[in-house]
DNA sequence: CAGCATCCTACGGGATACTG
DNA sequence: CAGTATCCCGTAGGATGCTG
């Protein structure tokens, strides 16, 4: 990823079901491609569960994000399909953030990430493997800080 | 990710379960990040399923890779316990390459990401979101190319 | 408040050439 | 065969400043 370079020019003819390894490599390198940015992922992480923040507060949730990077992941993943944006138009202006469901969908499989990830130095191997097996409980989050 | 930056200071301290949403995105990003390259994905899925193939063999493989990247980003996966270098004694050289345990345990992961990319059209929503509630088959690729 | 616009830099990665 | 070494360029993304 990292570069826009693509030239991977996919089959495009699949359902979804059927891939060769480079189609496959190019359909993840495709999703991942969605992730890229550095902060997409902690937006993200941000605004699963349904949460619904103002632009002010996810400044305020990551201190260390410019405005200008802020604004562009927002849109870009605005633009992917990943991120409802509503504007309320009333003065000072007021700004929302959400997920779409699509955008809701990922949670299962950055959840599967962080599975392999732990899988690491963790050897339940065998058992863990089958990463959906245990109901997939689509958080990945524990709900810290209470209201 | 992209950049080599980090900061991210995760808190290390849990077992693998519990997140905070930054934790869990710093994880995400950890796990990104070993995927990150533009030839690790094409690598990986020519080495799923327990595949074992020489240097010659990717290079034939992915003939867009140069000997540099595809050096480089094995070596990384190497270092990064992906990927498992055997190197044959004799001349002329002779070098294997395949995936780890922990390597193949990345496939129902990037199946998800797939299972999730597919759904963006594909409203099967409900019933597909669970990622691994039909058996996960550690495939993603079909077999094609009978020898 | 919620943003664009501009400038600048560091790093990923391509091309090419050389070696044990 | 299976790499290393060198050079060079494009782009992500940080800093900073201006607006409806």
């Amino acid at each position: 990823m990292t570069r826009t370079h693509e030239k991977v020019s996919a089959p495009a003819g699949e359902g979804h079901a059927r891939h060769t390894r480079e189609s496959a490599a190019a359909g993840v390198e495709q999703a991942l491609k969605l992730l890229d940015g550095r902060w997409k992922l902690v937006i993200l992480f941000h605004l699963f569960g349904g949460r619904v923040l103002r632009f002010s507060d996810l400044e305020r949730a990551i201190p260390a994000v410019s405005q200008k990077m802020l604004a562009q992941q927002l849109r870009q993943m605005e633009r992917d399909g990943i991120v409802r944006r509503t504007v309320h138009q009333q003065v000072p202006p007021k700004v929302e953030y959400g997920l779409t469901a699509w955008g809701q969908a990922l949670c299962p499989a950055l959840d599967a990430l962080l599975t392999w990830a732990a899988l690491r130095d963790n050897p339940t191997a065998a058992a863990a493997e089958s990463v959906g097996a245990s109901p997939v409980r689509t958080s990945a989050v524990a709900d810290a800080e209470p209201p």
